[in-house]
DNA sequence: TTTTTATGTTTGCTTTGCAAACTTATTTTC
DNA sequence: GAAAATAAGTTTGCAAAGCAAACATAAAAA
């Protein structure tokens, strides 16, 4: 059964969930990139309604965290951005959800 | 069935997620007192491996929100502080972990 | 040709998380 | 019995981070 340092060990292991995954925003933008798996920035921008200044940050924090690729081409002369998640990044936001769920699970059955 | 603005609209409601409750931190000394109801600061500061200054700064922010109630005494002429879960903050982190569930579910059915 | 629209990025401000240092009081040690 | 160490928190200073306003660049419209 569970012990008392396994919930303990359980409820630390909260504090080394995975921040940049974690953070609102982004959590938004991965949960949508995990969905569609690639999207561009102005439709990026409608689904999440945050500001492009705001999207323009949390998105180079992604990619230098190496969870999502980019890509700039133009279209129709026009810059177009196209971000996907990558490997990396879905391999990650999966095993945040793994360690999030455990820990409903665990609230549902102790509360 | 769900319609593109459904998922428009629950992406959009992780923006609005309880920052209060979200923050690692937090959620772990919030996930802490949901099960125990009640404890001193320095159970608290072994349960969580916070430093007394962090976990300080976080109950203040907490007790702040109304989420917890603090009960200082004195027991064998040391100060003693508790926290306990208000109903309120009871309430707030129910509904925290709905949002947080729903999201999940979400996600696992179509990632 | 001037203005407006489109697509992002950079900059500046404010907030926030974190731990070191401080406070106050009690034991322990020499 | 003075000095040092322990206990229990709080305050302060700093570095990081989120956010949007302002900026940059270019195309389209008026």
């Amino acid at each position: 059964m569970t012990t008392n340092n396994d919930q303990n060990d359980s409820l630390k292991s909260i504090a080394n969930i995975d921040k940049i995954i974690h953070e609102p925003a982004r959590l938004m933008i991965l949960s949508f990139l995990y969905v569609v798996d690639h999207a561009d920035f102005t439709f990026t921008l409608n689904q999440t309604g945050m500001t492009r200044g705001n999207l323009s940050t949390h998105m180079s924090k992604l990619e230098n965290a190496g969870y999502i690729e980019v890509s700039k081409k133009f279209l129709i002369k026009r810059p177009l951005t196209i971000f996907k998640l990558s490997k990396k990044g879905r391999k990650s936001f999966e095993k945040y959800q793994v360690e999030l769920q455990a820990l409903l699970d665990r609230l549902q059955k102790n509360g």
